[in-house]
DNA sequence: CCAGGGGTCCTTTTT
DNA sequence: GGACCCCTGG
């Protein structure tokens, strides 16, 4: 590997005593493949190696739990065992640690629960049913996103409902989401603190709250840390930004790195504004540039600085590298999504074989996680190993969402969403009618769901649904019990040879037995999915094993506590114990959307999909949500420029004529940012689609704009 | 009132 | 492929 100080040979001597520097604020601005991580790296591994800063005084944050493991390990080959201490942690994870500790004083039960989507939108359902909006005639994502735009900006229930009534006293068009968005917001905050429960945005949102009401957490947060370093500056939001700005606290000994050109998260309420105007933000901030790419070939570079200027409103870099020239970029045209991917998994074979590469020198990218099918069918007929990265996580199917359900209803019997999950699945005579009519009844009462199922009776809900409800509660009861003792042996140092599961992973799989989940998935599903879903089951057992023995292997560092259930059920939500060793190991062709991609780099990288309605993608094109968010048309722009800058060696566009989309296939044009790529630096690569020979020349000598034509005929 | 089968949508990007 | 809804049979 390469090593950090290497690249700082590129700075000047201002510039390299600003990263080293242990006071005041620093913004380093870099350019894609410019070392912007290895800059931070070197900057923590400075300041642990110059003695003068205690390591457990420093934070980095990161977006992604990958992108955290990643530097982790780089710091550690740094400055060595010491760099242990350094916290190193996304904004979410350091926002649970924080409200973990200090929660209490927002009300938060010590061991909430964090809701990902599923039980965002289990939540959202129950409130909206107090309203009598459960119908159909909403979509309740969209009331979803609303919300959660709302939380990332900062607003509370109240503020939201007087920000829309603003808007409509503007004379705004009324929206009946927001109208309706902004009521169910308060109702759904409430169902979760009922329910002991916080979703992903309250990590942050209810952090600065807290930070910002108390004084005596600021000041113990500014005791504990002195130094702030966040990766991937142009993709924080609004709170983040507070959040960060809280806790740089007066000595404002804040280090961000970050680009412009590769903000691509306005979709969730990042604000490229916030790494634009840092300097405003942060008076006296010194300013380091970053403009030399150290990782792609001339030709890659150009093309992406030729695709990337198409966007106004960008702090202009023009990124050089002293790189060789490289080969010309390749453009494909396929007559299918099938043949693309069969294309491509040919031409990844070809060059194996001719260039003597490794698999995991490759990636595909491509813009949406649906992509990913066809090439993965088309990987595995030719025998490439691969790995998909992301896609539908393994914590959002459906097996995991209920049997984390279930873990969850024994942890905390206020958590009425989980417990509404799992009440009647494996089926067990609890219908939707008594369901619902346990729900009216608690709302009337004004007491929980649970507590309510502990003395309905016979009169309520008939006989048979009384028995199946008290034997369900039996069975919890018991299982209660029983994790208690698991959770005491599991508080025990483990034996130095270990046998089978440690006790908590062990318990969850007896847990899991008792209630038969496979043979209900097997009379679920009669297809082929089943084998999956039920080693999904087994996974979340083996996680939870997972997750034992590390907090195990960490024992001894600082504020440690033994493993619970409650403390594995948040890491897995925070899907921090996704990934790790066995992910890594598996070699192979890497597949992942353009968004995942970001920060990673490979020896040989195809973009597949460039056409109108997938890059751009078609959300883009409508125009909805235009003023909010800046251009969409300049956001996808970027996440082209993100993916071609990942590219080392060699880079591969590709599009087809025609595509599956949902049953059919339909008609496609080429996407318009192909245009924008100087021609001199592609070669047109034939394949054997069955256009005319008329057309082909056609696209041969015009390239874009001859089969824009055509094919808007 | 409950369970199971068949039909019908839909699919941006993520912590 | 998958999640969800509605309908039917028990």
């Amino acid at each position: 590997m390469s090593t950090p100080s290497l690249y700082l040979n590129q700075l000047n001597v201002e510039q390299r005593s600003a990263v080293q520097r242990t006071e005041g604020p620093v913004l380093i601005l870099a350019g894609a493949g410019s070392g912007k991580t290895r800059t931070l790296v070197y900057r923590i591994a400075h300041l642990v190696r110059s003695a003068q800063v205690d390591p457990g005084r420093i934070v980095a944050v990161t977006f992604t739990n990958k992108a955290a493991m990643e530097m982790r390990e780089r710091v550690r080959e740094f400055a060595g065992d010491e760099a242990k201490r350094v916290t190193i942690s996304t904004f979410h994870s350091l926002g649970a640690r924080i409200l973990r500790e200090h929660g209490v004083k927002l009300g938060l039960p010590r061991k909430f629960a964090i809701y990902s989507a599923a039980d965002q939108m289990g939540a959202l359902k129950s409130a909206c049913s107090e309203i009598s909006i459960d119908d159909d005639s909403f979509d309740l994502k969209r009331v979803m996103r609303q919300i959660s735009d709302w939380k990332t900006r900062g607003l509370a229930p109240v503020e939201a409902v007087k920000h829309v009534a603003s808007e409509q006293a503007r004379g705004n068009r009324s929206d009946d989401y927001a109208v309706l968005s902004a009521d169910a917001y308060g109702l759904y905050e409430e169902m979760l603190r009922a329910c002991g429960a916080v979703d992903f945005d309250d990590l942050l949102l209810l952090t600065v709250r807290l930070l910002r009401e108390d004084e005596m957490v600021r000041q113990a947060l500014w005791k504990r840390w002195h130094y702030f370093m966040i990766d991937e500056y142009q993709d924080t939001n609004a709170v983040q930004l507070e959040m960060a700005r809280i806790l740089a606290g007066p000595r404002r000994n804040l280090c961000v790195v970050g680009d412009d050109d590769q903000s691509i998260y306005a979709f969730r309420g990042a604000d490229v504004a916030n790494i634009l105007e840092f300097e405003r933000h942060f008076p006296g901030t010194t300013v380091v540039k970053l403009e030399h790419n150290y990782r792609s070939t001339q030709r890659i570079l150009a093309a992406a600085n030729a695709i990337i200027s198409g966007n106004r409103h960008r702090h202009a870099k023009t990124l050089r590298t002293g790189n060789p020239i490289g080969p010309l970029l390749d453009l494909w045209t396929h007559d299918t999504d099938v043949a693309e991917a069969e294309g491509v998994a040919r031409e990844i074979q070809v060059r194996r074989m001719t260039r003597k590469m490794r698999w995991e020198e490759f990636a595909v990218l491509y813009r949406t996680n649906p992509q990913s099918r066809v090439l993965e069918e088309a990987l595995r007929a030719q025998n490439i190993p691969y790995r998909v990265v992301g896609g539908t996580s393994f914590f959002e199917r459906k097996e995991v969402v209920d049997c984390l359900a279930y873990l969850r209803t024994v942890v905390a019997a206020e958590d009425e969403i989980a417990l509404r999950r799992i009440i009647n699945w494996p089926t067990r005579g609890i219908g939707r009618t008594t369901v619902l009519k346990v729900a009216a009844m608690a709302r009337e009462q004004r007491i929980q769901f649970a507590r309510l199922l502990d003395v309905i009776g016979a009169d309520d809900v008939g006989a048979a649904s009384s028995a199946a409800i008290t034997a369900f509660r039996k069975q919890l009861d018991e299982a209660r019990g029983s994790l208690a003792a698991a959770e005491a042996a599991a508080a025990m140092p483990p034996p130095a040879q270990e046998h089978g599961f440690p006790p908590l992973a062990a318990w969850a799989d007896a847990f899991f037995k008792s209630l038969a989940i496979e043979d209900a998935l097997r009379s679920d599903h009669r297809d082929r999915t089943v084998e999956t879903r039920i080693e999904n089951v087994r996974d979340v057992v083996g996680t939870i094993a997972r997750y034992e023995r590390k907090v195990w292997s960490e024992a001894g560092t600082d504020d440690w506590e033994p493993p619970s259930m409650s403390d594995a059920l948040a890491r897995l939500t925070l899907a921090e114990m996704d990934e790790d060793e066995e992910d890594l190991e598996q070699g192979g062709v890497t597949l992942m959307t353009l968004h995942s991609a970001k920060g990673l780099e490979f020896s040989d990288v195809f973009i597949v999909g460039l056409e109108e309605g997938i890059l751009p993608h078609a959300r883009s094109l409508t125009g909805e949500g235009a003023d909010e968010y800046g251009d969409p048309l300049a956001e996808e722009r970027r996440l082209l420029y993100v993916g071609v800058t990942r590219a080392m060696n060699r880079l591969g566009l590709s599009y087809c004529l025609s595509r599956r989309r949902g049953g059919s296939a339909t008609a496609t044009m080429p996407s318009r940012y192909l245009e924008e790529i100087p021609a001199d630096l592609v070669e047109i690569r034939d394949t054997g689609t069955t256009l005319t020979p008329e057309e082909s020349t056609t696209l041969q000598s015009n390239f874009f704009s001859g089969i824009k034509e055509m094919l808007a005929d």
